[in-house]
RNA sequence: GCGGGCGUAGUUUAGUGGUAAAACUCCAGUUUUCCAAACUGGUCUCGGGGGUUCGAUUCCCCCCGCCCGCUCCA
């Protein structure tokens, strides 16, 4: 891969620092040594994040008329994730090997007791053999049996093979299992589980009837509430319930700042059609129509790309998952999953709560359950993917023709915290100062603007670059001593130009929606 | 969860078994007629807890956090 020498010098450590020094991202509980997998947003931070739920709320439910939006509660009914299936498949044992510091899935790990037959018909075990499923299991099996038969100079008959997951294994068992990464038995541990879903307890008694989960995904308040929208939001297929909420992973290993953190926020919409729909066209209407508002709030189609998911590592429901995937400092990433479930979840729900989750087909007479069109996107690997496509560190000549760093963040006026700075040109003289203060009071009306009158005008307009706003406007003598009109400074571009207010508003209301 | 590296101010770094420094940033003031100017003043730091010691930011142990690799990511 060769470097393009173009492109802009974004690390993640960049980022991290610039989130922190502007006030973008925080760590949880800094001041107590910070919680691994948890962050807090800052002032604006949190302005960049609300503005990103915002548009996608706007474009997904408001602008629409086929999508409702809903909130659901964070904590729901246990039965909901075992019905949805997070209860029994959101737990993965995992085996170590001690010696080689190898983890393996204790359900992709095998093991085999190796026994000869004597010919008095008394039977010996001569100890364990393992193999991962990745091998070819009961061959390589056999194989080393073979094997250990041939070095303990064994007679007799060996029995069949037949590989069996490890976290089926006993205590005593595990001892004598060897690691396939050193083959010594008593290497490995025993499986031990790890649950992903975060659990509470509901009301004052602490015992097993009180159990409830953080919900993992936002997707199941849709389809418990199904039936709820149906009769009571006038909606006809095809149509969309959307959420925006917090969900929770009790992830082994957050990395990657806030890409995968224990903690984030769902954008998620589940797109009902009827179950004779061309589904694969759905999808890829769905697919086509994330990729288009990711570029609306300014992500370059450069970092954007398609992964479908192979057919066969599908879960069994699952008809196709394609990930939008964007190339983030530490690698191309998953940012957005548009999967085509099938009725699964409806039908799930269907027959663990005894309650149908049909719909009525008038043209045919008949009842039907509903097939889904699912896209999952979260808000902070977006908030992340737009800072490191906007972070650019430049070369800019000041006067004396000294090279100096500018770093700049070019996020979308969209999306942007702040999307005009107003600037009297000197702090000293009243008068420019009193007409700033009242453009910045007439803009704040409708828009996040930010008054600046400390130092240079230089470092102000430096400041705002940094933090992602697009336009600076600068109220100089002109302003007070002509016709009123000011400068537009443009980030990007750094060229300045003399507009009016109402020019001003019309700019605004153009590029902010 | 494992292994390796790391942890001094917002940032980048200096330094010491005897209570910590510089630059930039930030804040206030003076000044300044368009891209991080200058001057004056100011705020803020040894990740946390134990131990050794008369005394620990420094040495030892544990924990927490960050980065990299492994593992995991329904």
């Amino acid at each position: 891969m060769s470097a393009d020498p173009t492109a802009p010098v974004t690390t993640m450590d960049n980022i991290v620092a610039l989130a922190k020094r502007r006030g973008f991202i925080f760590q949880s509980s800094e001041i107590y040594g910070g919680l691994n997998g948890f962050f807090d947003y800052g002032p604006l931070g949190s302005e960049l994040k609300k503005n990103i739920r915002d548009c996608w709320w706007n474009d997904m439910v408001r602008r629409r008329d086929d999508i409702v939006g809903i909130e659901t509660s964070i904590i729901m009914h246990p039965k909901v994730w075992e019905a949805s299936g997070h209860v029994a498949g959101f737990t993965d044992p995992l085996v170590d090997c001690k010696v080689s510091k190898q983890r393996y899935r204790a359900d992709q790990l095998f093991y085999a007791p190796v026994v000869v037959t004597g010919e008095d018909g008394s039977q010996n075990t001569l100890g364990y053999v393992s193999a991962l499923e990745s091998e070819r299991t009961n061959e390589e099996l056999t194989e080393k049996a073979n094997d250990l038969k041939r070095k303990k100079s064994a007679r007799g008959t060996l029995q069949t093979i037949a590989g069996l997951p490890i976290d089926g294994a006993k205590p005593e068992e595990i001892a004598l299992i060897p690691s396939p990464a050193t083959g010594n038995p008593g290497d490995l541990t025993p499986p031990r589980a790890f649950n992903m879903m975060f659990q509470t307890n509901v009301g004052a008694m602490t015992d097993a009837s009180s159990v409830a989960y953080l919900r993992p995904e936002t997707a199941q308040g849709m389809f418990v509430d199904f039936k709820n929208v149906v009769d009571t939001g006038r909606v006809k297929l095809p149509f969309g319930i959307a959420q925006i909420g917090k969900s929770f992973r009790n992830e082994i290993t957050p990395r990657n700042f806030i890409f995968r953190s224990r903690e984030f926020e769902q954008m998620e919409m589940e797109y009902f059609i009827h179950e004779d729909a061309d589904w694969a066209k759905c999808h890829e209407e769905w697919i086509a129509w994330c990729e288009g508002w990711l570029k609306s709030i300014g992500l370059p189609d450069t970092h954007l790309s398609r992964y479908a998911h192979l057919k066969e590592k599908l879960a069994f429901y699952s008809k196709g998952t394609v990930d939008i995937m964007f190339k983030y400092p530490f690698g191309v990433q998953e940012l957005w999953g548009i999967a085509a479930r099938g009725n699964y979840d409806l039908g799930q729900h269907a027959a663990a709560s005894g309650k149908p989750q049909d719909i009525f087909d008038e043209a045919s007479k008949k009842k039907f359950t509903p097939h889904v069109i699912e896209p999952a996107v979260g808000v902070d690997r977006i908030l992340l993917a737009v800072l490191c496509a906007g972070y650019a560190e430049e070369d800019v000549k000041d006067e004396k023709g000294n090279v100096e760093k500018r770093t700049v963040l070019r996020l979308s006026p969209r999306i942007a915290p702040v999307k005009v700075a107003v600037l009297p040109l000197l702090k000293n003289k009243e008068l420019l100062v009193a007409r700033a203060r009242e453009l910045y009071g007439r803009l704040k009306r409708r828009y996040a603007v930010f008054y600046d009158d400390g130092g240079a005008i230089g470092r102000r307009y430096r400041r705002q670059d940094e933090i992602g706003t697009p336009w600076c406007v600068t109220i100089d003598f002109e302003t007070i001593e002509k016709d009123g009109s000011f400068t537009l400074r443009e980030r990007d571009s750094m060229a300045q130009k003399r507009i009016t207010e109402a020019e001003l508003f019309a700019l605004l209301d153009e590029q902010v929606y």
